[in-house]
DNA sequence: AATGAATGAGGGTTCATTCAT
DNA sequence: CATGAATGAACCCTCATTCAT
């Protein structure tokens, strides 16, 4: 009973070694390159053999196809997770864009694998866990199409072109990180991009009104309009 | 002075090689990818020898950064006369976005090697003609900034972010269209995409205008209620 | 007593082990070839973990010579019998013969594996089971000699040629079937194989005595000139 | 003038490489098997670098398959030109065997790499090469034909299980020379071996007329010749 | 007796690069 | 200028074999 217990929490011996080697590969691959690093300088670092590794992959590429693992699966989840506690859409996209800002900025290496390498590997595009980030990315749709119904989202946009923005802004500062180390920290991006998906960058023209002169009849109402495009947040 | 006329419409029998070759391996690099091409591909596609090659070229990776070459900084030539004839600032946003969605679909070998191979290309950075696209990426800046100062532009945007946002979006389709052949027509992005990152994707409350009751008191008037950012077309 | 005869019956289990390998090496090396065939190969058709092949066999190649094992011992013993049974040596040449083809045809990885794989390797000639297959072509030998102390067989001829000659066109047809597929039965090639042996192919020049002339002067007697042993034909 | 006559003589510097690398390959193959060699040992032996082996040679069993090369070619036009000056079949088959005798005398590493790599190698079926190596072994089918056309041979002989017969012979005494050193010289197995293939080893029953009683009625003679020992099926 | 797991040892092959002609 | 020819330097991968359990 106890011994059940153990083997459910304690995984399988090779599993550990897989484990051992994607990491070593993760760490290695990120810092050399694909192609720079070699087998032997992967085998070093996870304190394997050569030979080892083949035990576990059949080739190098199917090493480095199998960093992104149960990773990607296992952010879809978290990813669900935090979004179940959140109604409004504009809320959600903030939560997936700071997601996705906080997992690259906890996970250097990995970011480096996904942008630098992964990104540009044709055959990637046919690896079964391609299909979890496909998976990862679909939420963005989602939520972007919820945001439409519920009104909260203009019914003209193209979640596709939304998410792309969203995606390649990420991607192309996540690069920037990277190789240039700008900006310090990633995350601090989340708000102000998360602002200006939702409210563009045009000037919302609320200087036009200072030249009315509005008076009210009777009991009406007054507002400017043009309120700051950016999250406004007004609820009446 | 003969000479000098003969120069300026035969270029040397050098150059000629030189471009002979750097366009070879254009196409050879975009097809194969850099590391699985070999200089014999090369060679051979630019009906030369292995050994004249290294009579161009240093070494294989030397080959891989001329290619961007003039390129580069005749697209920043191309772009300022376009821009040049353009007054607001959102029209200059839209041309550039234009500038490069229409230059990577008229060049897709190119675009598969600024995108796939050199973007990933740690040492590309050190390179003069790096420069030249940073050159380039400048423009952005530059409209921006002076869309702020004229007052089209909020002024609590992070003009960076902003590049990011339209050079992350524009290479991320890019990419897509290079790996996956979606969209179709990379230029079609062209005018959404410069919508969004004008305009957000928050519905603009319009509705709020309805419920005034605007009365004049003596002969003037005028109202702008909740004008939809994209496409406002309100011409004054 | 008891023990005895259980052992007879049912050999120990681990004997049991070592020819289901030994089958399994068989199948595996005679469709792949040795060097081609792996161990894990033979462990996977034998259904054990290649470690367990190295309880039984010290050496990929120690289970290669392992292979003809008993089989040649049983073979001799075959043999004798069936010549054991015959009087004329030219019968027994036809057993022979015809026993070797039968039990290629009968054995075809047993076969490719002699033919193909340890007929050429040096160190088989090392082996203690290359002392049973000579000990298989000595009895060759002794049939020639028998049928020359007979005077059945010439008396000039060299019993090594002859039986060089027998194993080599045999082995030739081996190899040829096993090949090319021809002919195929190999079995059809015993008689005219051994008649070819016995009478050369040369015509017997039975038309020469049609030119004798035999003068009797007593009782006396004369000479036959050149009959044609097998097969004369000639029909008067 | 004097340069075209100079250039048909000597090859062509890449001519020499090849040659010098498949005779350094005869020699590597032949004394350490193929499996055993390595392309470093050839490359050695053949005083170039590893690498220039591959200039010449795709793989290293190209290389093998090499080897044959022109030798089998120029061997047909020998065998051609040395059986054209014998009108007796008899000494052409003599001819044949010696030639083939004398060839692997004169070239053991040759013959060590024909009969104990290429003749048990698949691949090597499909190899232009073997088509030579065909070629050469039809002559003994046309000479058989027409020993038999011209009435020397017998009319009823499968030509070829004559000619598996000599080649297995051949082979069978060669393997035998190469590995256990016997017969010391191959090519004096020429005559006893052709005179087995025409008169096979039967005695020629010249003594068994002693039995016959001839009477002599008038005339007429009468003969029992050389009866076959076996199934003689003589009717008479 | 049986094997899962690990590895040492090595080999074929590739290619960017050089240099004499 | 152009190149044919040569190679140094690596690296991926295979597999027979070992050994603790």
């Amino acid at each position: 009973m106890a011994n059940d217990a153990r083997e459910a929490v304690s995984p399988k011996k090779s599993e550990v070694r897989r484990g051992q080697i994607i990491r070593a590969a993760e760490r290695v691959f990120a810092k050399q390159g694909f192609q720079e690093a070699t087998i032997s300088h992967v085998a070093k670092e996870a304190a394997v053999s050569d030979a080892t590794i083949y035990e576990y992959f059949s080739s190098k590429e199917e090493l480095l196809f199998s960093i992104p693992g149960e990773t990607a699966g296992r952010t879809v989840q978290n990813l669900r997770h935090i979004l179940a506690h959140m109604l409004d859409p504009a809320d959600k996209i903030h939560g997936i864009i700071y997601s996705y800002l906080m997992f690259y900025e906890n996970h250097p290496d990995y970011a480096s694998i996904a942008m630098l390498i992964l990104k540009q590997n044709r055959k990637f595009l046919d690896t079964p866990v391609y299909e979890d980030i496909r998976r990862l990315s679909r939420i963005i749709i989602e939520v972007l199409e919820e945001g439409i119904s519920s009104g909260r989202f203009r019914a003209d946009i193209d979640v596709y072109l939304i998410r792309s923005l969203i995606l390649g802004t990420i991607e192309h500062n996540v690069i920037r990180w990277l190789l240039l180390g700008k900006p310090e920290k990633l995350s601090k991006l989340a708000k102000p991009l998360t602002d200006l998906v939702l409210g563009g960058i045009k000037e919302k023209d609320k200087g036009r009104s200072w030249n009315l002169r509005v008076i009210l009849d009777q009991d009406d109402t007054e507002q400017t309009a043009g309120a700051s495009p950016k999250k406004t947040g007004d609820k009446r």
